[in-house]
DNA sequence: TTTTATTTTTAGATGAACCTAAAAATAACT
DNA sequence: AGTTATTTTTAGGTTCATCTAAAAATAAAA
C-alpha cells in the first residue's frame, strides 16, 4: 500500500468528503466537480485507486472508501487540520488564509511529523475554522452545534464553527468580530428575508443577513 | 518566471551544490550523480530549464544558474534549514532526522511561510549542522572556522558545524557528545594514522578517527 | 415504453520526468 | 596525431495525470 501520489491524495480526500457522513457513494461528476477536472480523468484515476486496493469501484455505480483509503483520508484531513492550528496560533495567520498553505502541508510525509506538531500544540480538537481533528485512527470528536439561525430569540450561542469556508466569508466575520469564541445573543429573526438581528457581547445590536445566519455554527449558552 | 515543479527546484538545488562557491559549470554526469537519475533525463532536464531562462547552457560545456535560478536556489536553502531549525528547536527531531523532513518543507509554496517561521524562531543565522541560513536576498552569513584537526595541540576549539551530514556520523557526534557548541581541547595528533586525541569539557581524554577530525568544524577559543 | 437527456466510460493525444541503447562530441593516452 | 576512453546528447519508449471527442450506459421525460 505504498507510493501513493500527492494527486491521488487529493482523491482520496474528494472522494471522503462526496462521500460522508453518510458514506454514500461518490459519483464520478461530483468527483470531477470536487478537483476541478474533467470526468474522463476521474475515471481514469478511479481505476488506479480501485487497482491499489483504496476504493470500491463498479462501473457506473460511483466509488467508495475502502478501509485503506479511508485511513489515508483521515489522516490527511487530521495533518491538515493540524497545520491550520500551527499556521493560526504560532504564525500569526489568519483564518482564512490557513487553508491554502495547509493544503499543501498536508501532503508531507513523515512518521512522526505530525504527532510532534500535535503535541508541540497541545493535542488540539479543533482547527481554526471549529472543525474538528481526527485523532491518529481517523476518530473525530463531535459537538453538538446548531446554525445561529435556529437559536431561538433572546437565546445566547458561543460561535464555535464556519460552515462556508470561503476566505471572503471568512474575512467578512473578522470585520465584524464574528470570530470563534464570541458570545451572540440572537434578538430578533425576520421572516420576509430571514435576515436576523443579534448583539455581540455587550455591545449595540445589528443585522446579520441569511447567508452568514445559516453559515455560523454556534452552541447554546443559555 | 513562474510554474517550476519540485523536481526542477531539486535540479536547480543540485547545480548549485556542485557549482559552489566557485561558480564552476556543473556537468551533466555530476548532476546525474546528485540527482540519482542518468545522464539522459539530465540533459532532458537541462532543456527544459534553459528555456525557462534559469540556468545557461550550451552544450557539452556544462550548465551554471542565472540569477532567477541562482534566486531560487538559495531560496529552497533557505527553507530547508529554517525548517531544519523549527524541527530541531520546536519538535525535538535529532540533528540526522531533520534532513528528510525539511527536504519535503523546503518546497512548499507561500509568500510568508518561511518569513513568518524565521521570526518565530528569531531569525536563526545558522542551522542544526551549523550551516549558514541565507537571508530572504541569498546572504550568507560566513564564520571563520576550520577543521577540528587543524587546530594545534593544546589548542581550545568550540564545535561549529559539520561537513559530512550523513545520518550514520550524525549518530556517532551524538553518542560521543560532539553537539554544536561543545568546547573540545586537541591534546595530540598522531601522524601515523592521523587521528587525534581530545578533552571534551573537562571529561576524560578519548581519541577520534582522522575521519572525524576532518569532519567536524570548530571555532578557534583561545 | 420509447425518446431524450445526462452521466460515465473508452479511445486516442499530450507533456513531464524518467528510462535504455546508440550515436556524437570531447578528453585522455600512447 | 591517432586511438581509446569518457562524457554528453539524441532517438525512441514508458508511466502518470491530464485533455477532447465520441461511444456506451443509465436516468429522466414524454
Amino acid at each position: 500500500m505504498e507510493n501513493i501520489s500527492q494527486t491521488e491524495e487529493n482523491y482520496l480526500k474528494a472522494i471522503y468528503k462526496i462521500s460522508s457522513p453518510e458514506r454514500k457513494p461518490a459519483s464520478t461528476n461530483a468527483i470531477s466537480r470536487a478537483m476541478e477536472t474533467s470526468a474522463a480523468s476521474v475515471t481514469d484515476m478511479i481505476k488506479r485507486l480501485s487497482d491499489k486496493g483504496l476504493i470500491n469501484y463498479e462501473k457506473y455505480k460511483g466509488v467508495t472508501l475502502t478501509v485503506d483509503g479511508y485511513r489515508i483520508a483521515t489522516t490527511l484531513i487530521r495533518n491538515h487540520r493540524i497545520w491550520e492550528v500551527f499556521l493560526f496560533d504560532k504564525l500569526n495567520f489568519t483564518w482564512d488564509e490557513v487553508h491554502e498553505v495547509a493544503e499543501q502541508l498536508e501532503h508531507i510525509k513523515s512518521d512522526t511529523l505530525v504527532d510532534r506538531l500535535d503535541e508541540f500544540l497541545g493535542h488540539p480538537k479543533f482547527d481554526p475554522h471549529g472543525d474538528p481533528i481526527p485523532d491518529a485512527e481517523g476518530n473525530f470528536t463531535y459537538r453538538t452545534q446548531i446554525i445561529l439561525s435556529d437559536l431561538q430569540s433572546g437565546e445566547m450561542g458561543v460561535i464555535v464553527g464556519v460552515q462556508e469556508h470561503s476566505a471572503a466569508f471568512l474575512q467578512y466575520l473578522d470585520r465584524m468580530n464574528l470570530v470563534l469564541g464570541t458570545q451572540v445573543t440572537l434578538l430578533e429573526k425576520f421572516e420576509f428575508d430571514e435576515s436576523i438581528s443579534v448583539r455581540v457581547n455587550e455591545g449595540a445590536p445589528f443585522s446579520l443577513s441569511s447567508k452568514v445566519a445559516k453559515n455560523l455554527f454556534v452552541q447554546r449558552s443559555n
